[in-house]
DNA sequence: GTCTATACACCGATAGAC
DNA sequence: GTCTATCGGTGTATAGAC
Protein backbone atom coordinates (compact mmCIF):
# COMPACT_ATOMS: atom_id res chain seq x y z
CA UNK A 1 0.00 0.00 0.00
CA UNK A 2 1.30 3.14 -1.04
CA UNK A 3 0.57 6.37 1.37
CA UNK A 4 -0.77 9.78 -0.25
CA UNK A 5 2.72 11.59 -1.60
CA UNK A 6 3.73 8.61 -3.07
CA UNK A 7 0.34 7.92 -4.77
CA UNK A 8 0.19 11.84 -6.13
CA UNK A 9 3.87 11.30 -7.64
CA UNK A 10 2.59 8.08 -9.13
CA UNK A 11 -0.55 9.69 -10.51
CA UNK A 12 1.90 12.86 -11.79
CA UNK A 13 4.16 10.00 -13.58
CA UNK A 14 1.06 8.11 -15.19
CA UNK A 15 -0.25 11.66 -16.17
CA UNK A 16 3.44 12.62 -17.67
CA UNK A 17 3.43 9.56 -19.91
CA UNK A 18 -0.08 10.23 -21.31
CA UNK A 19 1.28 13.70 -21.92
CA UNK A 20 4.39 12.61 -23.88
CA UNK A 21 2.19 10.40 -25.47
CA UNK A 22 -0.15 12.50 -26.69
CA UNK A 23 2.49 14.71 -28.21
CA UNK A 24 3.95 12.65 -30.32
CA UNK A 25 0.61 11.37 -31.67
CA UNK A 26 0.46 14.94 -32.89
CA UNK A 27 4.00 14.42 -34.21
CA UNK A 28 3.08 11.85 -36.28
CA UNK A 29 -0.44 13.02 -37.50
CA UNK A 30 1.12 15.83 -38.83
CA UNK A 31 3.78 14.24 -40.75
CA UNK A 32 2.34 11.18 -41.90
CA UNK A 33 -1.81 12.72 -42.17
CA UNK A 34 -4.24 12.36 -38.93
CA UNK A 35 -6.25 9.35 -40.17
CA UNK A 36 -3.24 6.67 -41.29
CA UNK A 37 -1.52 7.50 -37.76
CA UNK A 38 0.07 4.15 -36.69
CA UNK A 39 0.08 2.97 -33.16
CA UNK A 40 4.08 1.87 -34.00
CA UNK A 41 5.17 4.74 -34.85
CA UNK A 42 3.39 6.60 -31.80
CA UNK A 43 4.81 4.12 -29.43
CA UNK A 44 8.39 4.13 -30.78
CA UNK A 45 8.68 7.99 -30.55
CA UNK A 46 8.22 7.34 -26.95
CA UNK A 47 10.67 4.67 -26.70
CA UNK A 48 7.79 1.61 -26.78
CA UNK A 49 6.04 -1.44 -28.42
CA UNK A 50 3.15 -0.74 -29.88
CA UNK A 51 0.81 -2.93 -27.15
CA UNK A 52 2.49 -0.80 -24.17
CA UNK A 53 0.17 2.01 -25.24
CA UNK A 54 -2.55 0.15 -23.90
CA UNK A 55 -1.55 0.54 -20.67
CA UNK A 56 -1.90 4.25 -20.74
CA UNK A 57 -5.19 4.46 -23.42
CA UNK A 58 -7.73 1.89 -24.10
CA UNK A 59 -7.60 1.78 -27.58
CA UNK A 60 -5.97 3.80 -30.54
CA UNK A 61 -9.30 6.25 -30.46
CA UNK A 62 -8.74 6.93 -26.79
CA UNK A 63 -5.84 8.41 -27.89
CA UNK A 64 -7.86 10.14 -30.51
CA UNK A 65 -9.95 11.30 -27.97
CA UNK A 66 -7.26 12.96 -25.74
CA UNK A 67 -6.04 14.80 -28.72
CA UNK A 68 -9.45 16.26 -29.55
CA UNK A 69 -10.05 17.58 -26.00
CA UNK A 70 -6.55 18.66 -25.88
CA UNK A 71 -7.18 20.73 -28.90
CA UNK A 72 -10.50 22.15 -28.09
CA UNK A 73 -9.07 23.08 -24.46
CA UNK A 74 -5.75 24.74 -26.16
CA UNK A 75 -7.92 26.55 -28.34
CA UNK A 76 -10.48 28.03 -25.52
CA UNK A 77 -7.47 29.22 -24.08
CA UNK A 78 -7.08 30.94 -26.83
CA UNK A 79 -9.92 32.34 -27.48
CA UNK A 80 -9.71 33.61 -23.34
CA UNK A 81 -6.41 35.19 -23.91
CA UNK A 82 -7.70 37.04 -26.83
CA UNK A 83 -10.96 38.44 -25.11
CA UNK A 84 -9.21 41.43 -23.50
CA UNK A 85 -7.11 42.18 -26.50
CA UNK A 86 -10.45 42.35 -28.62
CA UNK A 87 -11.71 46.13 -30.34
CA UNK A 88 -14.16 47.71 -29.02
CA UNK A 89 -16.00 48.48 -31.90
CA UNK A 90 -18.36 45.38 -32.06
CA UNK A 91 -17.53 45.13 -36.28
CA UNK A 92 -14.26 44.80 -35.77
CA UNK A 93 -14.07 42.99 -32.63
CA UNK A 94 -16.23 39.97 -34.54
CA UNK A 95 -14.19 40.30 -37.66
CA UNK A 96 -10.98 39.27 -35.19
CA UNK A 97 -12.93 36.43 -33.52
CA UNK A 98 -13.69 34.91 -36.87
CA UNK A 99 -10.37 35.36 -38.17
CA UNK A 100 -9.15 33.94 -35.15
CA UNK A 101 -11.43 30.76 -36.18
CA UNK A 102 -9.95 30.74 -38.99
CA UNK A 103 -6.26 31.03 -38.41
CA UNK A 104 -6.65 28.55 -35.77
CA UNK A 105 -7.93 26.08 -37.97
CA UNK A 106 -5.85 27.04 -41.24
CA UNK A 107 -2.56 26.55 -39.22
CA UNK A 108 -2.87 22.79 -38.56
CA UNK A 109 -4.55 20.47 -41.23
CA UNK A 110 -4.45 17.71 -38.89
CA UNK A 111 -5.86 19.43 -35.89
CA UNK A 112 -8.55 20.97 -37.65
CA UNK A 113 -9.75 17.44 -39.31
CA UNK A 114 -9.47 15.94 -35.95
CA UNK A 115 -11.35 18.98 -34.15
CA UNK A 116 -13.84 19.94 -36.86
CA UNK A 117 -13.96 17.19 -39.65
CA UNK A 118 -15.21 13.51 -39.02
CA UNK A 119 -12.50 12.13 -40.80
CA UNK A 120 -11.76 8.36 -38.76
CA UNK A 121 -13.86 5.88 -39.13
CA UNK A 122 -15.23 5.13 -36.16
CA UNK A 123 -14.25 7.86 -33.33
CA UNK A 124 -16.79 9.98 -31.87
CA UNK A 125 -15.32 12.25 -29.46
CA UNK A 126 -16.37 11.30 -25.73
CA UNK A 127 -18.78 13.86 -23.69
CA UNK A 128 -15.84 14.69 -21.71
CA UNK A 129 -13.53 15.51 -24.26
CA UNK A 130 -16.48 17.30 -26.41
CA UNK A 131 -17.08 19.73 -23.00
CA UNK A 132 -14.00 22.26 -24.60
CA UNK A 133 -15.90 22.50 -27.89
CA UNK A 134 -19.35 22.98 -26.10
CA UNK A 135 -18.22 26.03 -23.93
CA UNK A 136 -16.07 27.38 -26.49
CA UNK A 137 -19.37 27.34 -28.51
CA UNK A 138 -21.10 29.26 -25.80
CA UNK A 139 -18.46 31.53 -25.28
CA UNK A 140 -18.60 32.67 -28.89
CA UNK A 141 -22.84 33.46 -28.56
CA UNK A 142 -21.77 35.62 -25.61
CA UNK A 143 -18.96 37.28 -27.47
CA UNK A 144 -21.30 38.10 -30.51
CA UNK A 145 -24.81 38.86 -28.50
CA UNK A 146 -22.69 41.68 -26.18
CA UNK A 147 -21.73 43.02 -29.76
CA UNK A 148 -25.24 43.14 -30.91
CA UNK A 149 -25.65 40.01 -32.28
CA UNK A 150 -28.90 38.97 -30.49
CA UNK A 151 -30.52 36.18 -33.05
CA UNK A 152 -28.62 32.38 -32.37
CA UNK A 153 -29.65 32.00 -36.33
CA UNK A 154 -27.46 34.55 -37.22
CA UNK A 155 -24.96 33.61 -35.04
CA UNK A 156 -25.15 29.97 -36.65
CA UNK A 157 -24.85 31.43 -39.67
CA UNK A 158 -21.77 33.39 -39.22
CA UNK A 159 -20.01 30.20 -37.63
CA UNK A 160 -21.43 28.38 -41.23
CA UNK A 161 -19.29 31.34 -42.94
CA UNK A 162 -16.09 31.05 -41.37
CA UNK A 163 -16.42 26.85 -41.52
CA UNK A 164 -16.83 27.19 -45.26
CA UNK A 165 -14.36 29.10 -46.21
CA UNK A 166 -11.76 27.01 -43.70
CA UNK A 167 -12.72 24.47 -45.98
CA UNK A 168 -12.24 25.89 -48.81
CA UNK A 169 -9.06 27.33 -47.46
CA UNK A 170 -8.06 23.56 -47.18
CA UNK A 171 -9.45 21.92 -50.80
CA UNK A 172 -8.56 24.80 -52.74
CA UNK A 173 -6.06 27.48 -51.85
CA UNK A 174 -3.90 25.60 -48.85
CA UNK A 175 -1.05 27.84 -48.05
CA UNK A 176 -2.81 30.99 -49.38
CA UNK A 177 -4.31 34.29 -48.72
CA UNK A 178 -7.46 34.42 -50.90
CA UNK A 179 -9.67 32.64 -48.50
CA UNK A 180 -8.67 34.97 -45.51
CA UNK A 181 -9.66 37.88 -47.92
CA UNK A 182 -12.97 36.55 -48.56
CA UNK A 183 -13.54 36.05 -45.09
CA UNK A 184 -13.31 39.57 -44.09
CA UNK A 185 -15.66 40.63 -46.67
CA UNK A 186 -17.94 37.70 -45.72
CA UNK A 187 -18.10 38.72 -42.71
CA UNK A 188 -18.75 42.52 -43.65
CA UNK A 189 -21.90 41.41 -45.78
CA UNK A 190 -23.02 39.64 -42.55
CA UNK A 191 -22.80 42.35 -40.33
CA UNK A 192 -24.32 44.89 -42.88
CA UNK A 193 -27.30 42.52 -43.21
CA UNK A 194 -27.55 42.36 -39.43
CA UNK A 195 -27.11 46.47 -39.41
CA UNK A 196 -23.84 46.67 -37.35
CA UNK A 197 -21.98 49.59 -37.05
CA UNK A 198 -19.68 49.84 -39.79
CA UNK A 199 -16.08 50.47 -39.12
CA UNK A 200 -14.31 54.06 -38.69
CA UNK A 201 -11.52 53.52 -39.87
CA UNK A 202 -12.15 51.65 -43.37
CA UNK A 203 -15.51 52.92 -44.04
CA UNK A 204 -17.18 50.18 -46.03
CA UNK A 205 -20.11 52.51 -47.17
CA UNK A 206 -21.27 49.69 -49.48
CA UNK A 207 -20.00 45.95 -49.82
CA UNK A 208 -20.40 45.84 -53.20
CA UNK A 209 -17.68 46.65 -55.75
CA UNK B 1 -9.89 -13.69 -82.01
CA UNK B 2 -13.28 -12.07 -81.40
CA UNK B 3 -15.16 -9.74 -84.17
CA UNK B 4 -16.05 -6.61 -83.84
CA UNK B 5 -19.80 -7.19 -82.77
CA UNK B 6 -18.85 -9.69 -80.11
CA UNK B 7 -16.06 -7.26 -78.96
CA UNK B 8 -19.21 -4.64 -78.14
CA UNK B 9 -21.14 -7.79 -75.97
CA UNK B 10 -17.67 -8.29 -74.37
CA UNK B 11 -17.06 -4.57 -73.36
CA UNK B 12 -20.82 -4.03 -72.59
CA UNK B 13 -21.36 -7.20 -70.18
CA UNK B 14 -18.15 -5.97 -68.52
CA UNK B 15 -19.30 -2.16 -68.43
CA UNK B 16 -22.46 -3.81 -67.13
CA UNK B 17 -20.91 -5.80 -64.34
CA UNK B 18 -18.77 -2.64 -62.96
CA UNK B 19 -22.07 -0.71 -63.00
CA UNK B 20 -23.70 -3.74 -60.79
CA UNK B 21 -20.91 -3.70 -58.45
CA UNK B 22 -21.02 0.63 -57.83
CA UNK B 23 -24.68 0.01 -57.53
CA UNK B 24 -24.07 -2.54 -54.73
CA UNK B 25 -21.01 -0.40 -53.26
CA UNK B 26 -23.69 2.80 -52.67
CA UNK B 27 -25.92 0.38 -50.87
CA UNK B 28 -23.32 -1.06 -48.66
CA UNK B 29 -22.14 2.25 -47.80
CA UNK B 30 -25.25 3.52 -47.08
CA UNK B 31 -25.62 0.68 -44.71
CA UNK B 32 -22.37 0.74 -42.79
CA UNK B 33 -21.05 3.87 -43.36
CA UNK B 34 -18.65 5.09 -46.41
CA UNK B 35 -15.50 4.56 -44.91
CA UNK B 36 -16.19 1.01 -43.45
CA UNK B 37 -17.13 -0.13 -46.67
CA UNK B 38 -15.30 -3.62 -47.34
CA UNK B 39 -15.18 -5.40 -50.56
CA UNK B 40 -16.38 -8.44 -48.98
CA UNK B 41 -19.80 -7.17 -48.46
CA UNK B 42 -19.87 -5.51 -52.05
CA UNK B 43 -18.62 -9.12 -53.89
CA UNK B 44 -21.53 -10.44 -51.65
CA UNK B 45 -24.30 -8.60 -52.83
CA UNK B 46 -23.50 -9.18 -56.64
CA UNK B 47 -22.64 -12.49 -55.84
CA UNK B 48 -19.23 -13.31 -55.82
CA UNK B 49 -15.98 -13.55 -53.48
CA UNK B 50 -13.86 -10.19 -52.79
CA UNK B 51 -11.06 -11.00 -55.10
CA UNK B 52 -13.00 -11.58 -57.73
CA UNK B 53 -13.98 -7.62 -57.98
CA UNK B 54 -10.63 -7.25 -59.07
CA UNK B 55 -11.28 -8.22 -62.37
CA UNK B 56 -13.35 -5.48 -62.74
CA UNK B 57 -11.60 -3.18 -60.37
CA UNK B 58 -7.53 -2.65 -59.87
CA UNK B 59 -8.19 -1.04 -56.26
CA UNK B 60 -10.71 -0.37 -53.66
CA UNK B 61 -10.46 3.23 -54.39
CA UNK B 62 -10.92 2.62 -58.06
CA UNK B 63 -14.43 1.69 -56.86
CA UNK B 64 -14.62 4.89 -54.47
CA UNK B 65 -13.60 6.67 -57.53
CA UNK B 66 -16.41 5.27 -59.92
CA UNK B 67 -18.87 6.50 -57.06
CA UNK B 68 -17.41 9.64 -57.00
CA UNK B 69 -17.60 10.43 -60.92
CA UNK B 70 -20.89 8.76 -60.91
CA UNK B 71 -22.39 11.04 -58.57
CA UNK B 72 -21.06 14.43 -59.51
CA UNK B 73 -22.43 13.21 -63.26
CA UNK B 74 -25.81 12.42 -61.63
CA UNK B 75 -25.61 15.95 -59.95
CA UNK B 76 -24.32 17.41 -63.22
CA UNK B 77 -27.30 15.65 -65.28
CA UNK B 78 -29.67 17.66 -62.38
CA UNK B 79 -28.39 20.84 -62.35
CA UNK B 80 -28.77 21.07 -66.14
CA UNK B 81 -32.59 19.73 -65.97
CA UNK B 82 -32.81 22.12 -63.27
CA UNK B 83 -31.67 25.30 -65.13
CA UNK B 84 -34.74 25.64 -67.65
CA UNK B 85 -37.34 25.79 -64.86
CA UNK B 86 -35.53 28.56 -62.68
CA UNK B 87 -37.32 31.66 -62.22
CA UNK B 88 -36.98 34.50 -64.32
CA UNK B 89 -36.14 36.41 -60.92
CA UNK B 90 -32.18 36.60 -60.50
CA UNK B 91 -32.23 36.40 -56.92
CA UNK B 92 -34.83 33.91 -56.63
CA UNK B 93 -33.30 32.04 -59.23
CA UNK B 94 -30.01 31.99 -57.09
CA UNK B 95 -31.60 30.76 -54.14
CA UNK B 96 -32.97 27.92 -56.35
CA UNK B 97 -29.75 27.19 -57.30
CA UNK B 98 -28.28 26.98 -53.30
CA UNK B 99 -31.19 24.77 -52.43
CA UNK B 100 -30.97 22.63 -55.06
CA UNK B 101 -27.34 21.66 -53.57
CA UNK B 102 -27.87 22.23 -50.33
CA UNK B 103 -31.06 19.30 -50.84
CA UNK B 104 -28.67 16.75 -52.50
CA UNK B 105 -25.83 17.10 -50.37
CA UNK B 106 -28.41 16.55 -47.00
CA UNK B 107 -30.44 13.92 -48.66
CA UNK B 108 -27.63 11.25 -48.63
CA UNK B 109 -24.76 11.01 -46.35
CA UNK B 110 -22.20 8.75 -47.52
CA UNK B 111 -22.54 10.21 -50.88
CA UNK B 112 -22.39 13.86 -49.59
CA UNK B 113 -18.95 12.76 -47.89
CA UNK B 114 -17.65 11.47 -50.88
CA UNK B 115 -18.53 13.89 -52.88
CA UNK B 116 -17.53 16.86 -50.85
CA UNK B 117 -15.49 15.42 -47.51
CA UNK B 118 -12.27 14.14 -47.61
CA UNK B 119 -13.44 11.32 -45.63
CA UNK B 120 -11.51 8.23 -46.86
CA UNK B 121 -7.94 8.25 -46.02
CA UNK B 122 -5.22 8.03 -49.04
CA UNK B 123 -8.31 8.47 -51.53
CA UNK B 124 -7.94 11.22 -54.32
CA UNK B 125 -10.14 11.11 -56.71
CA UNK B 126 -8.77 10.64 -60.55
CA UNK B 127 -9.03 13.76 -63.14
CA UNK B 128 -10.82 11.80 -65.45
CA UNK B 129 -13.42 11.77 -62.22
CA UNK B 130 -12.85 14.80 -61.08
CA UNK B 131 -14.03 16.48 -64.69
CA UNK B 132 -17.87 16.50 -64.07
CA UNK B 133 -17.02 18.11 -60.45
CA UNK B 134 -15.28 20.88 -62.29
CA UNK B 135 -18.18 21.28 -65.13
CA UNK B 136 -20.53 21.70 -62.69
CA UNK B 137 -18.40 24.50 -60.68
CA UNK B 138 -18.12 26.23 -64.18
CA UNK B 139 -21.73 26.61 -64.36
CA UNK B 140 -22.32 27.63 -61.52
CA UNK B 141 -19.82 30.67 -62.35
CA UNK B 142 -22.04 30.93 -65.66
CA UNK B 143 -25.47 30.54 -63.77
CA UNK B 144 -25.07 33.47 -61.36
CA UNK B 145 -22.94 35.36 -64.11
CA UNK B 146 -26.01 35.71 -65.83
CA UNK B 147 -28.00 36.58 -63.10
CA UNK B 148 -25.83 39.64 -62.18
CA UNK B 149 -22.78 38.01 -59.73
CA UNK B 150 -19.73 39.13 -61.63
CA UNK B 151 -17.43 38.38 -59.04
CA UNK B 152 -15.48 35.31 -58.62
CA UNK B 153 -14.90 36.53 -54.68
CA UNK B 154 -19.16 36.81 -54.09
CA UNK B 155 -19.22 33.78 -56.13
CA UNK B 156 -17.07 31.74 -53.61
CA UNK B 157 -18.01 33.21 -50.72
CA UNK B 158 -21.70 31.79 -51.53
CA UNK B 159 -20.48 28.22 -52.24
CA UNK B 160 -18.73 28.54 -49.04
CA UNK B 161 -22.25 29.72 -47.30
CA UNK B 162 -23.80 26.20 -48.93
CA UNK B 163 -21.04 24.20 -47.74
CA UNK B 164 -20.98 25.54 -44.73
CA UNK B 165 -24.51 25.13 -43.55
CA UNK B 166 -24.77 21.87 -45.32
CA UNK B 167 -21.62 20.73 -42.94
CA UNK B 168 -24.03 22.28 -40.04
CA UNK B 169 -26.99 19.99 -41.00
CA UNK B 170 -24.72 16.94 -40.69
CA UNK B 171 -23.51 17.67 -37.42
CA UNK B 172 -25.99 19.32 -35.51
CA UNK B 173 -29.55 19.15 -37.07
CA UNK B 174 -29.27 15.91 -39.26
CA UNK B 175 -33.28 15.22 -40.80
CA UNK B 176 -34.20 18.93 -39.49
CA UNK B 177 -35.23 22.33 -41.72
CA UNK B 178 -33.06 24.49 -39.67
CA UNK B 179 -30.80 24.51 -41.76
CA UNK B 180 -32.41 25.17 -44.75
CA UNK B 181 -34.34 28.06 -43.50
CA UNK B 182 -30.95 29.87 -42.58
CA UNK B 183 -29.94 28.93 -45.59
CA UNK B 184 -32.56 31.18 -47.52
CA UNK B 185 -31.73 34.11 -44.49
CA UNK B 186 -27.83 34.08 -45.77
CA UNK B 187 -28.48 33.57 -49.16
CA UNK B 188 -30.59 36.54 -48.83
CA UNK B 189 -27.90 38.67 -46.70
CA UNK B 190 -25.40 38.11 -49.31
CA UNK B 191 -27.70 39.20 -51.75
CA UNK B 192 -28.52 42.15 -50.51
CA UNK B 193 -24.92 42.86 -49.96
CA UNK B 194 -24.69 42.63 -53.97
CA UNK B 195 -27.03 45.02 -54.39
CA UNK B 196 -29.46 42.12 -56.32
CA UNK B 197 -33.14 43.15 -56.79
CA UNK B 198 -35.16 41.89 -54.15
CA UNK B 199 -37.55 39.41 -54.88
CA UNK B 200 -41.16 41.09 -55.89
CA UNK B 201 -43.36 38.22 -54.05
CA UNK B 202 -41.61 38.45 -50.86
CA UNK B 203 -40.02 41.62 -50.08
CA UNK B 204 -37.48 41.04 -47.85
CA UNK B 205 -37.28 44.77 -47.43
CA UNK B 206 -34.57 44.20 -44.92
CA UNK B 207 -33.25 41.14 -43.63
CA UNK B 208 -32.70 42.17 -41.01
CA UNK B 209 -35.21 41.20 -38.31
C1' DG C 1 2.28 -1.25 -12.29
C1' DT C 2 4.94 -1.12 -16.70
C1' DC C 3 6.55 -2.97 -20.62
C1' DT C 4 7.50 -6.95 -23.84
C1' DA C 5 6.69 -10.87 -26.83
C1' DT C 6 3.48 -13.44 -28.97
C1' DA C 7 -0.70 -14.24 -31.09
C1' DC C 8 -5.16 -13.20 -33.10
C1' DA C 9 -8.73 -11.15 -36.19
C1' DC C 10 -9.57 -8.43 -39.87
C1' DC C 11 -8.73 -5.94 -43.94
C1' DG C 12 -7.06 -5.11 -48.91
C1' DA C 13 -4.39 -7.16 -52.26
C1' DT C 14 -1.92 -10.94 -54.99
C1' DA C 15 -0.83 -15.75 -57.06
C1' DG C 16 -2.19 -19.46 -59.29
C1' DA C 17 -5.50 -23.43 -60.28
C1' DC C 18 -9.57 -24.33 -62.89
C1' DG D 1 -13.58 -14.66 -65.05
C1' DT D 2 -14.04 -16.65 -60.79
C1' DC D 3 -12.38 -19.37 -57.35
C1' DT D 4 -9.23 -20.84 -53.09
C1' DA D 5 -5.20 -19.92 -50.60
C1' DT D 6 -2.18 -16.81 -48.93
C1' DC D 7 0.58 -12.46 -47.99
C1' DG D 8 1.53 -8.15 -45.58
C1' DG D 9 -0.08 -4.83 -42.52
C1' DT D 10 -3.08 -3.07 -39.04
C1' DG D 11 -5.32 -2.59 -34.23
C1' DT D 12 -5.77 -5.20 -30.32
C1' DA D 13 -5.93 -9.05 -26.49
C1' DT D 14 -3.25 -11.59 -23.31
C1' DA D 15 0.40 -13.98 -20.68
C1' DG D 16 4.44 -13.25 -18.47
C1' DA D 17 9.20 -10.93 -17.42
C1' DC D 18 10.97 -7.24 -14.62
Amino acid sequence: MLDAPNRDRVAERREATRLEIVAAAWVIARESGLASLRLRDVAARVGMRAPSLYTHFESKNAIYDAMFAQAWQEYEDAVIALEPELSAHPRTAIKQLARHFYDYATADLARHQLMNVRIIPGFEPTPNAYAPAVRVLERGVENLGRRGVTSRDDFDIWVSLIGGLVNQYHANDPGGTRCAVLLNRAVDMWADALGLPVEPSTPSRKTRR
